[in-house]
DNA sequence: CGGCCCGTTGATAAAACTCAAACGACGTGG
DNA sequence: CCACGTCGTTTGAGTTTTATCAACGGGCCG
């Protein structure tokens, strides 16, 4: 039975939400949750939430915003790795004297919360676990487009991979979502450049797919378009279907 | 004071070598996994390890020989995610009736151990993590790679990261390595076609950076090549400054 | 010997990049 | 209130990189 405030449709924070989603989280773990929300500090647009090469800092949450996982090259290419969206885990794969892997860009306002240890409430680790999981399906997913898919499939792949993400955090529309990213962002996760990405783009649009108006992407028939691609939704358990 | 049988230098198994570098391994740890190592069983090649929506299985490791993780498309096309070299886990990172998100086919002969668990010895999740942690970065690599750098620099970058893994796992000569890839395989996972990668092979060789006679690679001076295409070693942690 | 796998080569086509410039929206300062 | 700069998007022309298709050759094994 779930209490007002705490509830699954709308008034939940993407983080609680997500995670709630993702495992079957004790109560005493959701009030840790929402406690560590409460105390989650702002960080501007383009700050570095972690630095490549730097101490990793402890386990965190984006609890709003988006931000994005990058390595940067010697002579100024860069390529996005992945995003974090609204809900998404940092840093909970740790060992000994952890160094981050990757450079983590604040992308909009970004607002952080400290993770609460998984010990702090049944259910805890289960859901971190499967985050994690997720996460790195998603890396995979990333690998696979980059490699093998075109520029069209790798934009309506990548749009129908948010619009699969942001779901999960309850953050969509039922026809699609809110963009914070930029063209040239876009281009930087998916290996072109921002003029390719935006012809490519207007293909999608004039064929009638995508509609992308800056800060907001509409997917016509996302079903029909993620056959169109051969996509299908990543799965990482059997205990929770729906991921 | 190590024991014969045991030592560092050639004669332990690259799965022994391997982890003993990535943590500090009990010597109760070391007799655990090698009694692991000697109930491997071996898989044929060509034959699946795992396979994508699958059961994931225990965690394991491989003993010997090559395997890769990949992505079969729906028309054909495949990306080879990653390779799993004589010393690398398997299926570490678990959660709750975890399924597979990638399929595992043995590229030569193989032996697979089933891996002890981390409580049987002191380090042993350490050095799981570590395992973890460097595989993570390696994909971060491998999208890199895919994303932002041409032909010739994937071939280079993919033969540097070869050399350095089979290193710590102790397999390498001073100057280059035993390849059971064909170029083909090369080509699944640098996103290129096979042509094109014989193609590029052909101007490294003629430009002197790299040797490939089928079976083995030589890389002239790794350092220089190196530095041209702007690599710095996988480091996951200061703990093990080595990497 | 014959077939197959792997590497190699050639000719041509497609995909994506580069460079350059213009345009609209937006905010800022005069 | 308007001029101006910035940022993101859009457009055009020409080039480079990579893919495609097709074929051939060598080694190895049955």
């Amino acid at each position: 039975m779930p209490r007002p405030g705490l509830s699954d449709s709308a008034t939940g924070s993407p983080l609680l939400t997500r995670l709630r989603r993702l495992g079957a989280v004790s109560v005493e773990a959701q009030g840790a949750l929402a406690a560590a929300i409460t105390l989650s500090v702002p960080v501007a647009a383009r700050r570095d939430l972690a630095t490549e090469g730097g101490e990793l800092g402890p386990p965190r949450a984006i609890v709003s915003g988006w931000a994005a996982r990058m390595r940067l090259l010697a002579d100024g290419r860069r390529q996005i790795v992945s995003l974090l969206l609204p809900g998404d885990l940092i840093g909970v794969r740790r060992q000994v004297s952890a160094i981050s892997p990757s450079t983590v860009i604040a992308i909009t306002e970004v607002a952080v919360a400290l993770l609460p240890h998984a010990c702090s409430g049944a259910g805890l680790a289960d859901a971190y676990a499967m985050s994690s999981a997720l996460e790195e399906a998603h890396l995979l997913a990333q690998i696979a487009r980059l490699g093998r898919f075109t520029a069209q499939e790798r934009i309506a792949d990548m749009l129908l991979e948010l619009f699969e993400r942001l779901g999960l955090a309850g953050l969509t529309d039922p026809d699609g979502f809110a963009m914070p990213l930029t063209q040239e962002m876009v281009a930087d996760s998916l290996g072109l450049t921002p003029v390719h990405v935006n012809r490519m783009l207007q293909v999608a649009r004039r064929s009638g797919e995508i509609v992308w108006r800056p800060g907001r992407v509409t997917l016509v028939d996302p079903a029909t378009l993620a056959q169109k691609i051969g996509r299908s939704p990543v799965v990482v358990s059997r205990a929770f279907p729906r991921y």
